[in-house]
DNA sequence: CATAACCATTAACATGGGTTATGGAACCAG
DNA sequence: CTGGTTCCATAACCCATGTTAATGGTTATG
């Protein structure tokens, strides 16, 4: 949010996808929002409610998920600046899961109104939006995926999709990050307990492929990285001709 | 496809997440439709693909698998009769993994084209489907939470899912139906060794939950399988107001 | 009919990761 | 300063599940 507008990564987000013309980027930009500030934990959306606007992160991490036999929880995603985790709520209102903030975050909300007008009018921007939601399909299908792989590894990928999908938006681009999770958010990510999250993240440091000082994460081995969790940046989708990672 | 009509799986399907108008049954009932029917273990459409139509099933099952570290195969979903495995490829054409039929099965291709045009004629239409691809997203979620619950639980859990899809197109009335599948391919979608899902297949039909005598499956004590699976129909988002399931 | 595949089953053994518990560092509230 | 809370780290123990391998039944095939 450098530059105050509060569209910017989500026009890079859909940039890194699709190509957007003028037109869609400007209808996109006359969208009403709501800006909201989340403290860290707060749920902004909860399992069971009737959706009536659309969540749009600017700043900060929100995440989704779930309990398990009433007890464990398991996060099913993190989204990051650009992200918005309730897409789905346009054409499935009722919601499945939870939608919480990781860290002191800043989000929008966007009438589902206002949205569906906008598509009705854009048969292009019905097929960025749609797009946009079945990557967020991907994404799920790939960590359906990560469960094959052992703990170590799926550790490893779910930094490797972190890091490219901040760079997407442009952050992360020197290979580092701020999350303000906790280890026992790792744990419930990717299915494993804390303790054994505990052993793998400093296995990771032991083998240099990074370095992971609390909330502060620099790749050191990036291609190390990716080998060890299995990471392949073709479930994500980008477009070939990438959105000039330069022009912000 | 007992009354020979094609399309009546896929407006059940449908008419189990949302109200079909007339208007829009007939304009499906229009769509050109090319029918196949496929050998056990035949690719349908394999990873990397660009899609030029859809895949509706029409008899049998599909699934969609992918590989793991270059060895092990992770079973992602499986297909009923009335599903499109393949609709995210209107608007993400390339193909992240592999669809491949389960048993002899009957299918039938739809043009993107012809599809694209009767969306682009129908915001209610758009709606519906847009609806579809993402009950399927939902699944997924599932698939990631269910990576949590042990392996029995899980066995339990995707036969749950399978009644209950089976039953909103009018199949597994009688808490049975026959699916062509192996032990290993079970394995395969739940990620347990083969060895293991012996095991627990086992115990499931020592509980008095089910018989399990290779391809037909009758369940015996339904209660006990949702309780065990940890099972909860909301995350396939029927109507609320179900679909009569007499008027077939 | 003979052979080969494939599949379900079983056994013996190995191990990745869970569970429980404890201590210490950092941070915060009063 | 003190007590509470959260998070990271470590150890000991154990279990659910993986691995490997062997057996027999069934089906497909030449």
């Amino acid at each position: 949010m450098e530059n105050g507008r509060p569209y910017t990564r989500l026009l890079r987000r859909l940039d890194s996808i699709v190509a957007l013309t003028e037109s869609d980027r400007h209808a996109i930009t006359r969208l009403p929002m709501t800006v909201k500030n989340c403290a860290n934990g707060q749920d902004v959306a909860r399992e069971g409610d009737i959706s009536t606007q659309c969540i749009l992160v600017l700043d900060g991490y929100l995440f989704r998920h779930k309990l398990v036999n009433g007890s464990q929880r398991q996060i099913m995603s993190f989204h990051v600046p650009g992200d918005i985790p309730d897409l789905q709520t346009l054409h499935l209102p009722k919601l499945d899961h939870t939608v919480t903030a990781l860290g002191a975050s800043v989000i929008a909300f966007i009438p589902h109104a206002a949205f569906k007008d906008m598509l009705q009018n854009s048969p292009q921007l019905t097929h960025v939006f749609w797009r946009e939601s079945l990557v967020d399909t991907a994404i799920f299908r790939e960590w359906v995926i990560n469960g094959r792989r052992d703990a170590i590894s799926r550790v490893a990928h779910i930094i490797c999709e972190l890091v490219a999908r901040l760079q997407a938006v442009g952050l992360a681009r020197d290979l580092a990050f701020t999350i303000p999770w906790t280890q026992s958010d790792v744990a419930d990510a990717v299915g494993i307990s804390t303790v054994h999250a505990n052993r793998v993240i400093q296995e990771l440091r032991r083998l240099g492929l990074l370095e992971w000082d609390s909330r502060l994460i620099q790749i050191r081995n990036w291609d190390g990285l990716v080998n060890l969790g299995d990471f392949s940046v073709d479930y994500l989708h980008f477009r070939k001709d990438e959105p000039a990672s330069v022009a912000d």
